[in-house]
Order: structure tokens, then sequence, then C-alpha cells
DNA sequence: ATGAAAGCGCTAACAG
DNA sequence: CTGTTAGCGCTTTCAT
């Protein structure tokens, strides 16, 4: 294991000062003569000098690093939208701190800590728990000393930029195209009770059978945690109703669903229609593939980082702004156009 | 947004040395009395404290922060080894900054040095490209001035620790396993032209047929990259063959595998026997589950965490360490036991 | 064309 | 019980 080389070391071996070393070593516009340029740059290749960007950062009070929060890294859409985020900031000079809570509140704010202290310069947060009633949180986040956008979802009422797709349209798209192609009874599986964007999902969904005046029936909405044994579980009642299609809230509620009607032997569309929530995973095996709402990893990551680049340039606005994108319904084959009606 | 507010700040408000409060905020065994202990914390937390860790990592040296370079942090055994390396990171204080590079020498580079420059403790490093002959790799990592511990994948001939589970081992234990079911005609998808890992794999499918007196027969061995459509691609060829079983090399090889297999309407084990590597992904889906090679990322966590931990106590040989790790067999409903013999 | 000096926020002796 | 001092590695102004 190498020693850590520091710029004084080099300065001493060059016979030069501490700052003139920096000087060349960051491209500086300055008058070292060519020659000594040179050698500067040799000496600090031979010795494998890195600068040490916790001093560096000390004194310029910036560190090019950025810090993200998700619930579970484990999760195909967290994990895709840190690849997406990462890329992008390394592509404006940010590395991205990408950690992973537990999914609970305690965890956002300990974790939140962790890299305001390590001197992140701006923090991308998707909260694990939106309805936590920790106050800690919100105060914590509206205290940083610096740049907060969250993602996907938001605590409510909290005043952060945000960025996140619109919910509730996808769970109207979802739930109109089903109408469209002619369903009457479809049931929903959602996570309503503990998440946020469930709730708004099934907001959608009930809006999009009252507009076309279709009752709303309380038997064919099934609560589902994300996860795909409670979908699975869930399943069953689902399948027991007289629906001719289901809106699967979520990846992984919809492959617990598919679970479920894989073993019963019911196929898909014939026995039943799905519109499922960006399930990429699911779309790899299952012929035909899903028809699904869509939500772009790498849109999501691209304007977050907007919002972040414009507040670290200080040209975010005094009020925090919120940026709420469309998803899109993907249409594939899960679907069964109905031409009779009920 | 708040303002960042320094020990100073907080130590001039109380009206007592910075030296004072650091030493109470730090809760240091220290002589302040406790009239002025109860001040300096009441005094810190109503001005939303919180300690600046750059300019405390530059005077303690070090940062009790680690970092970790993936090729691609979308795939789930790289995400679960992330999710697992953090956890276990924090339960004894450390930070982990988890990066995923683009699979490249070049983005490892990059990234190592990022988390050098940074002031990482130590370093966890999932090589991109194994076979690449980019010295400058080798250099940095050899002239590191942290720890780095190499896992799942090595750089061959590298002095340095690493931790990964026998992947020849693995391609054993699946075809031993099938050969013992009583199949004869055993195919293999593997990536033997651009991972080491799948040489590995491919070596031990060999070494099983050997070890019974069977052929080994290159018209069974399929070669995919690690990606679904790489081996839906070459499915079609592995199901053309007379083979009664197939040795999926990994996760997104069996994927590939499973989808050619339902297009075709094939099932398993009816028409074929499928042995799979830690499939979590299908085995959520599919009925019955995959029989197959597991490795537990938690378990290559829980070790590379370990050589770390020595290293930073400065407890570790002179010489670099080598843990490798057993796979499991995990038998679920994939596989046909073969009572005739061919 | 280059160096000296100050200081970023914090900790660690040591001196009162 | 508490304050002073020095210094971590770097950048930056200002002298030379």
């Amino acid at each position: 294991m190498a020693n850590k080389v520091t710029l004084k070391q080099i300065a001493q071996e060059v016979g030069l000062s501490p700052s003139s070393v920096s000087l060349v070593l960051n491209n500086r516009p300055c008058r070292i003569s060519e020659e000594n340029r040179k050698l500067i740059k040799e000496v600090a290749a031979r010795n494998h000098y890195v600068p040490n960007q916790i001093a560096r950062s000390l004194v310029m009070r910036e560190s090019r690093t950025l810090g993200l929060i998700v619930p579970n890294i484990e999760s195909r859409f967290f994990a895709s939208l840190a690849g997406s985020l990462e890329k992008r900031c390394r592509e404006d000079g940010y590395a991205l701190f990408i950690t992973s809570s537990g999914g609970s509140a305690d965890d956002d704010l300990e974790l939140l800590r962790q890299l305001v202290t390590r001197g992140v310069d701006g923090v991308f947060l998707v909260v694990g728990d939106e309805f936590s009633d920790d106050r800690a949180l919100r105060e914590e986040v509206s205290h940083l000393p610096i740049p907060a956008v969250m993602v996907d979802r938001a605590i409510e009422g909290l005043e952060c930029d945000k960025v996140m797709f619109d919910h509730e349209m996808g769970g109207y798209m979802a739930t109109r195209y089903l109408i469209e192609q002619g369903h009457r009874r479809i049931a929903c599986l959602v996570n309503a009770r503990r998440s946020n964007t469930g709730r708004k999902r099934l907001a959608g969904y009930e809006r999009a059978l009252r507009e076309v005046g279709l009752p709303i029936d309380a038997r064919l909405e099934f609560e589902s945690e994300y996860y795909i044994p409670s979908a699975y579980e869930a399943s069953e009642a689902v399948l027991a109703t007289d629906a001719t299609a289901v809106f699967a809230s979520s990846d992984n509620i919809a492959l617990g669903l598919l679970k479920r009607l894989h073993e019963m032997g019911k196929s898909i569309p014939g026995d039943i229609s799905v519109v499922s929530y960006d399930n990429s995973a699911a779309d790899v095996l299952f012929e035909p593939a899903l028809t699904a709402i869509e939500q772009d990893p790498g849109v999501l990551a691209e304007h977050a980082f907007g919002c972040m680049s414009k507040r670290l340039a200080g040209r975010g606005g005094r009020r925090a702004e919120e940026v709420v994108l469309e998803p899109a319904l993907i249409v594939k084959g899960s679907v069964l156009e109905l031409t009779e009606c009920s």
C-alpha cells in the first residue's frame, strides 16, 4: 500500500513552492515556465499524486459531490434511477453518493445528516415513508444548508423542489385505456394504505370510472403492499371477482398477480386483462408483454438533476419548484378488446 | 435554505472556546461543567449544527467512509450486494459511497480516483472488465494509498485482497447434480468469451462431465453475454440439440432461456431441465421455481467487509488475503429425474 | 515567473 | 474546568 503523497512533497521534490504546484496541477492560468510545468506534472505522475479533495473542499467550500437517498437500492426502479442519475451527475463533473435507507424516516434522517456532514453540495431524496409524522425529518429538510430535491415521492407540504411523475394521471390513463377497450368491471390492486403514490393512482382509477359514469365499487378495490408476496396474497380475492380486467399499480404488485395467475393456469389476456405499472422485469419474460404505465427513470433523473443544477448555480427561485412529469401508456399485448358490452 | 453553522459560531454564542464545544459535542471524556455541557448541546441543536466531517477528516486522517465500485448498479446481484454491504458498513459506523461504472476499465479507474480523492478509507472493487489489459488500472490499484478489496471478480495476478464465490465449483455442482439426476446430454450456456467467471463456470461444467466419463461435446457448449437478449438469441440453438438439460450460467442468461422456452411452449422440467445461477428474479414468477446455484450477496458482503475491517485496523497480513466462498445448490423443481439411461 | 502567508473548520496537545 | 496554539492539505491573494 503506497503512501499518500501531498502537494507539499511534490513541491519539495521539484524545488518549487506548493502554490506553483497547485496552479499547474489545476491548469490554472498562470505564468509558470513551460519547463517547470512539465517537471511538476512528471513528478506528480511518477509519485501517483492524487489531490486531497477533502482539503480542497474545505477551502473551496464545495465538493462537487451530490448525494442520493433511496428507500431500497434493490428495487429495480430505484436502482435504475440511481444509475441514470449517477451518469447524469458524472457528465457535469459531480460524483454521486448513492445511499439506501431501510425505508424508514429515521434512516432517511440519519443518511441525510451523513451526507450533509460529508459535505455533499446537494441531495436528491426519495423518501421512504411519505406519511411519517416524524417532524424531525421535515425539520431537517427545511433547515438544510444545501439544496435538496425530492424525487418520485414527496412529503406533502414541505417547501422543497420536487420532481415526480403524475401518479394520479397514471392511474387514470391505465383505467381509461381499459374502459376504451370495452371493459366495465375493472378491479384495481393498489397500495393506498401506506403510500401516497398508491393513493394517487387509486384516485386516478376512480376518476376514470367516474368520468364515464361507471360505479365505483369498493369490492373491486384491493389493497397490497409494494411487495410481491403481499400482491400474491391479495390476488386470490381479486381473481374471485367478476372483473374482466385489473389495474396493477406497481411493478411488484403486477408480479405477484402474475404469479397467482400463472399458478391458476389463467392466461393473459384471454382470461383476464392486465395493465401494469413500469414493469420491465416481467416484460422480459412474458408473452404477451404487459401493457403498462411507464415512468422512465432516465427522464426523472434528467429533471431532478436540472432542478439541482439550477439551485447550485444560484439560479433557483425563492419558491420551491415542482416538476410533474406525464407517464406514458405503453400498449403491448395484455389487454383484450371486448366487443360485447356488459 | 439555512446557513452552515460552525463550531466557532456555537462557541461564540455560548461564550466558550471552540475546543470545549468540540469536546462536548463529541462526547469526549473531559471536565466541562454539566451546566455548560447542557448549554452547548442546546445551542448546537437550536442552530441545527452539523459537524463538518470534511474538516474533521482532514485533521483526523480518516473519513469513516468506504467506497464501492460495481459495474452496473441496475443488475440485481450488484444492487443486492451494494445493499448488504451498505448495511454492514453502517453497522460499524462507516458510510458507503456506492458508485456504478459503465463496466469499462476506464470508468473503474476514474471512479477509483474519485473515491480516493474524496478521502474514503478503503474501497471495494467489483471490476467491470476482468480481461482489460489497461495497465493503468492495475498500476492504480497497486499504488493505492488505501486498502482495496476486490469482490466477486478479480483481475488475475494483482496483489490485492479478494473475496469471491468459487465459480468453477458452481459450474461443477450444477452439472454434477444434473448428472446425478440421470441426465447425459447436458448443454451449457455460458459467457466464456468475455468473462472470467464464465470461463470458470464452464471449466466446472467440463470437470463434472469428465469426472463421470461423459464426453465433452463442443456442440453442447453455447456462448452468451450476460444480457437477456443475448441469451434469448443463443437459446434457439440450444433447444435445437438433443440435450435433456441445460446449465444456464447466470441469472440473465437463465431469463433469456426461459423466455425462449415459454415462447416455444416448452415446459420445465417436462420438456427440458434447467439449473440456473442465483436467479431470484425468475423464482418469483416461475412455477416450478428454478433449481439453481446460489451466491448469497449478504455472505459476500460480510466477508468483504471482514477483509476491509482487518486492513483498516492494521491487522492485515503483508500478503493479500484471498477468500473463496462455496456457492450452494438450491434444489427446487426445474430438474426432472431421468430413470432410463441413454 | 514564483513564493509567502492566511485561512477553510476542526481536533489534539498542552498550558493555564 | 477551560483556553491557546498549532496544524491537517489545499487554494488564493498579494508581494516580490
